[in-house]
DNA sequence: ATCCAGCGTTGATGCAGGTCAATGATTGCT
DNA sequence: AGCAATCATTGACCTGCATCAACGCTGGAT
């Protein structure tokens, strides 16, 4: 029932990950974060730190001094929250673009790490908050952020409080899809990284919930099953269950 | 489960109140916004609407146009979203002090209403709007406060993702002492002016089920019935039913 | 004083999803 | 190729909470 079998004690930050060069990752990082206009990033990429990450495992965890803001240039983060007895709890996943920690508190307030291969730029909390009073158009933007970031949290109370197994699997895939098509171009199949068991943390389910709905799913031709993801085969009948 | 009665439709907005005298709310939101400074809070004063509202049923409705900010000085506001076959999920309880529609989009992104009698202040999103630009120290503060509002979310979605009902009872119940404490003195009694239903569809539960796990409570000697509240007679096995 | 509508409590029963367990499928290691 | 470890699927069974229903309490209307 959501617990999570090793990992609970983590390496130090990102000493963890491998650094590697931080030309690709800079370049990365104005490509992919659509959030800001190109000032912004100007001004943003001139203070990441030179040591950028190719992770595999812990970025940071909850309760840890938070002595950076990250954004995600590849791959996929998980971000989650555990109970003293395992019990896990997945907030949200990070995808590239995406920025994590924003919310200038001392502490990381969850814990996240590396869903696949992934790679992030670290940016300097003390060059961050001086950025952030010379500029205030910049602040302005981070509240855009941290202020959507509720509103999809809130979102996301109404599916764990109020839905269906069913109508929680359906509101994941579409939100996924909204998600990646932003990044990439349209397509009918949805990639899945994560595991089972991370999609049933998200969703506040069992992984034998979590498949049973699925091969639901595959019966009714509703999805296809294909490596890596599913293809959308019947989209009404997901909106359906999504409706709000 | 979760289904509301009436109020589906709702009057426009503020006209629904009956508008009072301001002075009183001034001095009101004055001494009850403790979360900004005494500049910061005279600069709001000077925006804020004359036709200061007491109202008694709907503030606003998700998706209306977002003419303005609040602050709650008396009374408390449920906040709510609804799914179109009725179900609903409180997503907060808004006591004095607290903001709502501080994220600065355009449309409410759920609905508010009166759990009592309540009385707000009303500051027009044009102002406001303005004062933010000429104020960066005010957009740092507002951004801070949708980081606790964010902090908060997440918080619930583990509570709603992978807590028993016994265990979100504590939580909210422990959650609510927290905030009147802080606002007013240190009191063993909980007032609870919000209905089991209300509760319910705070912690996605039903009212019965809710209704069943107070009685829990009293039985054991964990709670106590007082009118209007309970009071704690066994505050560590609160504690450790929220533990975190 | 009576009515009655709304709210809360309690009991009986049902079921969606959790738990436990067995079996495939996939991947990396030697 | 053979093996172990991890992950996904499926079946059988169980349970925590939902559902359905009855009843008591309270406060406002007449």
């Amino acid at each position: 029932m959501g617990t999570v079998t090793a990992l609970h004690r983590a390496p130090p930050c990102l000493d963890a990950g491998q650094h590697v060069d931080c030309a690709h990752c800079r370049t990365r990082f104005l490509s992919v974060c659509s959030a800001l206009d190109d000032d912004e990033l100007h001004e943003l990429s001139q203070i990441i730190d030179p040591r950028c990450v190719s992770a595999r495992s812990t970025l940071f965890s909850q309760g840890e001094e938070a002595g950076a803001v990250f954004n995600v240039t590849e791959g996929m983060a998980r971000l989650y929250k555990l109970l003293p007895d395992g019990r896990r709890q997945i907030i949200g996943f990070a995808l590239p673009g995406d920025f994590l920690g924003l919310s200038l508190s001392d502490q990381f307030s969850f814990s996240a790490d590396a869903v696949n291969d992934m790679r992030i730029c670290r940016i300097p909390r003390s060059k961050f908050s001086v950025l952030l009073d010379e500029k205030p158009h910049l602040m302005k933007r981070l509240h855009e952020m941290a202020a959507n970031e509720l509103m999809l949290a809130q979102d996301q109370l109404v599916v764990l409080g109020r839905r269906s197994a069913e109508e929680r699997l359906a509101v994941f895939l579409l939100g996924l899809r909204k998600r990646f098509t932003a990044i990439h171009h349209i397509s009918p199949t949805i990639p899945l990284p994560m595991s089972r068991q991370d999609i049933a943390d998200y969703l506040g389910l069992t992984i034998e919930t979590v498949s049973r709905t699925f091969s639901k799913f595959f019966k009714e031709r509703t999805l296809l099953n294909v490596p890596d993801g599913v293809r959308i085969l019947d989209l009404p009948r997901l909106n359906v269950l999504a409706q709000r």
